[in-house]
RNA sequence: GCCCCUGUAGCUCAGGGGAUAGAGCGCUACCCUCCGGAGGUAGAAGCGAAGGUUCGAAUCCUUCCAGGGGCACCA
């Protein structure tokens, strides 16, 4: 037709403009410079002699709505039967290499209610990566040496021997467990020099801490490729092998006894240092390093989730990756997310009394949490309310989803006893399936790729969970105004098997949305 | 002071330029001849404010107001 341009077609809010829709002619309009109605008459035409569209209308400024024949609706539940848990998956991000790092928190306490967030979106967004084609490598990064140990190591200390915690040291209730467990594993250590104590101390303290971290996290569902330890860097000599990279690039310059990198080129409000003037490298150096590691072990996409209180690090990092001849707009993304509140208290990693991962599982459960912690978007700061996601009612969203799924299950496991199983899909007459409420479910199960697609892209995992409530309630609506199974006296009608089979395809759909959010979705409840 | 995020129904939140802005909860009135009523139907109720771009703006731009988070030779 000589049209160029993008071509959108989605399913309409109302359901008046038909089975799907297109702005396709007014968004073509202006760049092929004819009206929208005389494109829309020509694409009309077009789509009227493909099988299984029933009707065409032109309306409004220039919108097609688009109706489909009820085998062509019905098909869709041969395609979902047949790739099972593989529905919705898609090849949208193929062949991209993506390095996705969450959490990383450091062994010193365990996993608080911020680093929760991170770890159940970040699962999901990888889930989601996987599920659109990409190859995906989740990383976990975490520091054993410096200040941070060493306050970490003398909290263990002072409490071992009954002192007071120093004033920038670590006091939640988990100290004086983990130094009574050094204690107790290293017989004699409390009269030991002091500094061959703190040696011990952060030692098995950090390998304590970091063990309990990660299996609350595997508990949590969530478990990592690669567990990458900053000290390694600094030992292999990575650390300093950027340094020179980015000195003979030019970008490095000595002041005030310190190694500066000149990130103003690129955009940073200041300068940064790299190497203090003790001579020790900063943080920030060993990100450089870090950032060069992942390229060079093949990511071609560095995907960073983090705080909204570690906002600042991204201009740095934009700059360095500039610096070592990068596009930051293609190799580096860092996702700012915003906090978490739990009844208006705030959590502070040094403070005594905060929520942690595993007292969160505690309250509400693995899959209210998981399903809560992804639900909002990450732009969102989310006010936990802890009595609504332990409650076990239809104020819980997580439950209103799960229900579904039950109710299903337990539909498919009555009509089983009374003799009727799934027949087999061949000889099923999925045309039937033409009333209105049908015809709505099956629009939202054939949307569900896209849906995934576009989490993936976007980064948005909780559009999946959004997706999955409105899913159950168009099911329910379904369920309510078509009987299925007969009842005491009657014959089965013609339209229970094609029923039974849009409920189990409704079922994996729902199954496998909640499987990439890493929520369970249970047969009954 | 500068930077980032947010502001949509009474509450918690969706809505990534399209048609009459949605969901859950709460409220009001219904559906118990209903396979799981942990469900469904109907109703009241909303885009922080002002400009701008566009055929079309909750969505993009500017300013202002309000809330949250940042601005280290800490991590």
């Amino acid at each position: 037709m000589g049209l160029t341009g993008e071509v959108v077609v989605e399913r309409p809010a109302n359901r008046e403009h038909g089975d799907y829709a297109s702005n396709t002619a007014m968004r073509l309009a202006r760049s092929n410079s004819r009206s929208p109605r005389d494109i829309a008459e020509l694409l009309a035409t077009a789509l009227r002699r493909i099988d299984g569209i029933k009707s065409v209308e032109i309306a409004g400024p220039g919108f097609l709505n688009i109706g489909l024949a009820a085998a062509a609706q019905g098909a869709l539940v041969s395609t979902i039967a047949q790739r099972g848990v593989a529905y919705g998956r898609t090849e949208t991000l193929a062949g991209q290499h993506i390095n996705i790092e969450y959490v990383s928190a450091n062994p010193v306490g365990p996993v608080h209610i911020g680093h929760t967030r991170w770890a159940a979106v970040g699962d999901s967004l990888a889930r989601l990566m996987v599920a659109t084609g990409a190859t995906v490598v989740r990383e976990y990064y975490f520091n054993d040496a410096g200040a941070q140990i060493d306050r970490f190591a003398a909290s263990l200390d002072a409490v071992a021997r009954g002192e007071q915690i120093p004033g920038d040291g670590y006091r939640g209730g988990y100290i004086a467990d983990v130094a009574a467990e050094v204690v107790q594993a290293n017989q004699g250590l409390l009269e030991e020099p002091r500094e061959k104590a703190l040696e011990v101390f952060a030692h098995d303290g950090i390998e304590l801490m970091f063990t309990a971290i990660r299996k609350s996290l595997a508990d949590f569902g969530v478990t990592f490729d690669v567990y990458f330890n900053e000290r390694e860097m600094h030992a292999s000599g990575a650390v300093e092998a950027t340094v020179r990279k980015l000195r003979d690039a030019g970008h490095v310059y000595e002041a005030d006894g310190a190694v500066w990198l000149r990130t103003t080129d690129f955009g940073d409000d200041k300068d940064r240092v790299i190497v203090r003037s003790d001579g020790r490298p900063t943080y920030f150096c060993a990100d450089l390093a870090y950032y060069v590691d992942k390229r060079e072990r093949g990511a071609d996409k560095v995907v960073i989730l983090l705080g909204a209180d570690h906002h600042g690090y991204i201009g740095r990092m934009r700059s360095l990756v500039s610096g070592l001849g990068d596009n930051p707009d293609e190799t580096l993304e860092i996702i700012i997310g915003q906090l978490v509140n739990i009844r208006g208290g705030k959590m502070s990693k040094r403070a005594g009394n905060l929520l942690t991962l595993e007292e969160l599982v505690e309250a509400i459960g693995v899959d209210a949490a998981r399903y809560a912690l992804v639900r909002s978007s990450m732009d969102s700061t989310i006010d936990l309310d802890l009595d609504l996601w332990a409650s076990q009612t239809s104020d819980n969203p997580v439950f209103y989803v799960q229900y579904a799924h039950a109710r299903i299950a337990s539909l498919l496991r009555n009509a089983a006893d009374l003799g009727h199983s799934l027949p087999p899909l061949a000889g099923v007459p999925l045309e039937l399936l033409s009333q209105e409420k049908e015809s709505d479910l099956l629009g939202a199960l054939g949307e569900f790729p896209r849906i995934l697609a576009a989490a993936a892209q976007f980064r948005a995992p909780h559009r999946v969970a959004r997706y999955l409530e409105a899913l159950a309630g168009t099911y329910h609506r379904f369920y309510d105004a078509c009987r299925i199974l007969p009842r005491a006296d009657e014959e089965p009608a013609p339209e229970m098997a094609p029923r039974l089979w849009l409920c189990e395809t409704t079922r994996t759909v729902l199954a496998n949305g909640m499987g990439l959010l890493g929520v369970s979705a249970p047969e009954r409840m």
